[in-house]
DNA sequence: GTGAAAGCGCTAACAC
DNA sequence: GTGTTAGCGCTTTCAC
């Protein structure tokens, strides 16, 4: 492991040109800085991070925190996160925490501590997890609604859902179910909002809320499908479902063709997300482009980074409908 | 931020002192230590380890290259490694490198070094991918193939393809064709091994190839549905299709029923995964167990850092046949 | 434009 | 059992 003595040596010259000459910093003659650069690669000369962080303070490094990578939507975030980041000359560190007592166990012991230049959480803290993240003194960026001194970024789920619910009215439909999840504060998405955004579409358009339309499928597929299994056992069935996810989703569309039933025909049903597989299952759904929402919040977080202390507004994405198969007219 | 030296001045010991005692070390009485931790908990000191690093030459980091996390395949991976090496105490330097021109551009600079103290590659690489790896002078994890010097985890492909297939061949098929992807080298699956065990199962029933039955798919949902097309508008229509992943499957499904067609009575189609939706649209398929992969591949790294020079030997996981409603009996 | 020296925060070796 | 010392590999004054 070649150290910045040796390059010096080899070159003739002292350390600190060579750092000033590898840095890029001015107050190195050209000469000197392309014999520098020459041998630094002949001996396959890299500078040691952990060095340069102990003097400079600075790490390069950005912790990114989210609660499932494995997830569909998580996933793609950290994606689009990473590419943003690592163009940037960020190196990313990856805290896949889970959530319950192993997100508790994470903000508990905190390793990003004095390891980051910034923080990006792809989660809704609660106020305890706020106070931790601040506590770590760097710029923070986290997903869901907007908080006094974090970045934050999301789409607008009450719109988003009631977008939704209102393609289902404009084809007809007056019972329209629901596939949520708890109002488990922890998750990423906001089931309440979703659910604010489905209430209002139905007051709007004048149709009474039944609490029998609401299931809970835990934005799984599975969770869609038993989800949708109650709300066809129920007494009133839906003509059309309204699911806070495309995974929740196509389970759903699982359990209406076991029951022998036609989609969309005998029941129509919506998503939230334009999951990759939902186009080859012809789901319709609202488009969230996780692309640019990744790389919005990154570029958040690059800014904090240049320029300390400038509040970054919350920034707000647009969802798209996009109208497929598993959508139509409500019987007459 | 606190530093070691302000524990050692609040406690009236020395900094050497506070270190071994947060460090477990034997040698300082149990009085020390705990009013040491007591103090380094009141101070809310937290180690820096870069220093710590600089001094020991262990960084506690490992670094995790992925092709694309976003795609279900590695980020399931991600995240069983990230869950285990975590749990061992280690952080995840995470790179999602893409393929083709990036994929080069990282190994060239090659960020880990000196960043890590080993690498989990979710890849296969090249001959000089591996080079560069093998600089890095770390343990390395490589899935694929096993190569000298490396740890390396797969599934045996040939045998999934085959199992695939001979399936197929049980149900009375004999037109049987198979969504793969291009010989592309560089990707993690082996659709190489793949196609072999496609042939193999193919001669061990006396069943001509037919080079007309084989289409590229990308790996991708809407790549499987284009395949379809093609093998759908190839003048002998198979009456099954083995797909070399459920994506590639579920395109093909959405393809299938374009043409009118139905599944399994006209066409029998089996996937390869078990993707998280296939159980929703009722796919076959051999499911190969990630999270068994990932934690595997995590213990297989965490070993040769505790036992460095002992060769790891390649480890083996199964795949499993699930058979759903996508594949029936050929007709007569 | 370049070098010498100090120091970032920690751990390991050696004293006592 | 604990303290002192040296040094890990850099960057950053401050000289010159």
């Amino acid at each position: 492991m070649t150290s910045i003595q040796e390059v010096a040596l080899s070159a003739g010259v002292s350390a600190a040109t060579v750092s000033r000459a590898l840095a890029g910093k001015p107050g190195v003659s050209d000469r000197v800085r392309a014999k520098v650069v020459q041998i630094a690669s002949d001996l396959d000369y890299s500078i040691s991070k952990s060095a340069a962080s102990l003097t400079t303070g600075r790490t390069l490094t950005i912790g990114l925190i989210t609660p499932d990578v494995s997830r569909w939507y998580f996933g793609h975030l950290v994606a689009a996160i990473e590419k943003k980041l690592s163009e940037a000359g960020y190196d990313i560190l990856l805290y896949d925490i889970g959530s319950g007592e192993s997100r508790g166990r994470f903000f508990a012991k905190m390793p990003l501590r004095k390891r980051v230049d910034a923080v990006v959480a792809l989660l809704i803290p609660n106020d305890h997890e706020a106070t931790v993240l601040q506590s770590l003194r760097v710029p923070v960026a986290i997903l869901g609604a907007s908080r006094p001194g974090f970045a934050s970024l999301g789409a607008n789920d009450v719109l988003t859902a009631a977008t939704a619910v209102r393609h289902l009215i404009n084809l007809g439909h007056q019972k329209i179910g629901m596939i949520g999840a708890g109002n488990t504060p922890e998750d990423l998405v906001s089931p309440r909002e979703r659910r604010a955004g489905y209430l209002l579409a139905l007051s709007e358009a004048g149709i009474d809320f039944d609490p029998q339309l609401e299931q809970n499928g835990d934005y799984t597929a599975l969770g869609g499908e038993r989800a949708m299994d109650l709300l066809l056992a129920a007494p009133t069935r839906p003509t059309a479902v309204f699911a806070q996810s495309d995974e929740m989703a196509i389970g759903a569309m699982k359990s209406i063709r076991r029951h022998g039933l036609s989609i969309p025909t005998d029941i129509s049903i919506i998503g939230i997300d334009d999951h990759e597989l939902s186009d080859a299952v012809g789901l319709t759904t609202l488009a969230q482009p996780l692309a640019d929402h990744g790389s919005e919040i990154a570029r958040a977080i690059l800014g904090q980074l240049s320029e300390p202390g400038v509040e970054v507004p919350r920034i707000e994405l647009p969802t798209r409908l996009i109208v497929r198969e598993t959508t139509g007219p409500a019987k007459p």
